[in-house]
DNA sequence: TACACTTTGTGAAAATAGGAACAAATGCCA
DNA sequence: TGGCATTTGTTCCTATTTTCACAAAGTGTA
């Protein structure tokens, strides 16, 4: 499978640049707080394990943020992540499965920093449908076609088990879901033009035990 | 900053060979609960999204495992698998932070098919130190060093809220822990010998409404 | 203005990962 | 047994990613 890469402005540059992108805007916010109004490529990436060129080189796919002889401006920088990310306007996304982790996520509060809004919930269970979460009424999944239609929604988190997964995925997919953010342990199948992203904790422990294991 | 390179048997691969190694691993799992005995590299990667030669030389750093014009033994692989990521004997571990996240760790039951226990949680909140979830009784992040050591734990998930997780991985290394899961979204500093593995929610969500984003 | 310092943006080089392709091994069947 | 069909293990080649290194651009000071 060849990795895949995103083009453009004529340029093409691998997921791993967006997943860095993230993590820059996030330091970069901690330095707004602590009212910091210039870092350079050196020092932000000290934190952050990542080079400086590689920082550098993340962001002259977007264009030149930087000042030469100066650094970055803090503001300006986050401003333009936000923009290139598309944080800068809201998201509303759904989640499938309300189980002890989707209802932990529905109680998080960390998305609207991300202008992440969870619009709606389904679960299959007749006890959790029609209660209120955090504001976010439960669905019953057997409409989950209509109501993402009728509500546009383009995201999704599935936290679902494993063995629906796949069915839930089809049906996101036919109701014009575009990203789904799987927390099922399966790899899920969908058409080209649909993101899938897998949070995947089985994998990430065993690559420690792995490590912890092979030392030396 | 080079990408981690991980060395055995006067070969060297990289961490995403690792990951790998459990997605195959859950699938072969799969398999064996169908009462399947056979796989090529063919059939199987067909389903993972990985090509065939990608398979056979993740495969090949640890030894010998197919039968050529045959395919690989289903059992046979599951447990060389299990061998090499080292989840054939028990693996105690310890959650630090028992918030949303965190209770929904202690009562996941997903954790046993890696050999993983859940063998002591802490808090800092009065309300929950004493309380048994699960079996799971959480202690007094205070006493974090002492029962760490004393239970020669040596894996530790951190569900603590960003601000103090940099504040726990100190303890936790100074304990002994030598490899942490990371679910706070925040860059950790470890020593070299201590590994770290990140659960970051928003990178993911981010990488796909920038895809969404970008299309086209 | 001249000169010494910084720091960015970027083309080129080095390092890494992925994949095609094929010899070697195995099974099957006539 | 011989020939054909499979499928692995591995080499070699290609593509991608990261890092290096430096010109360009800006600041500060005398």
């Amino acid at each position: 499978m060849p990795k895949s890469k995103i083009c453009i402005r004529k340029m093409c540059f691998s997921v791993e640049t967006v997943k860095r992108l993230s993590l820059y805007l996030r330091d970069l916010r901690k330095l707004a707080k602590k009212k910091i109004e210039l870092i350079s490529s050196n020092k932000i990436t000290q934190l952050l394990n990542i080079s400086p060129a590689q920082f550098r080189k993340d962001l002259s796919y977007f264009g030149e943020f930087g000042k030469r002889g100066v650094g970055y401006e803090v503001k300006k920088l986050i401003k333009k992540l936000e923009e290139i990310l598309g944080i800068n306007k809201e998201w509303r996304i759904a989640v499938v499965g309300v189980g002890r982790l989707g209802s932990a996520l529905l109680r998080f509060e960390g998305f609207s920093k991300f202008n992440i809004k969870i619009k709606t919930a389904f679960d299959i269970s007749k006890k959790k449908v029609g209660k209120v979460i955090n504001g976010i009424k439960i669905e019953d999944v057997r409409n989950l076609e209509r109501v993402i239609k009728k509500e546009k929604i383009k995201l999704s988190l599935i936290c679902t088990p494993p063995q629906v997964a796949q069915d839930i995925t089809n049906r996101l997919v036919r109701a014009g879901i575009r990203g789904i953010l799987n927390f099922a342990p399966v790899a899920l199948k969908a058409p080209n033009n649909v993101f899938i992203s897998n949070v995947d904790m089985a994998c990430e422990l065993e690559r420690l035990i792995f490590l912890l294991n092979n030392e030396r």
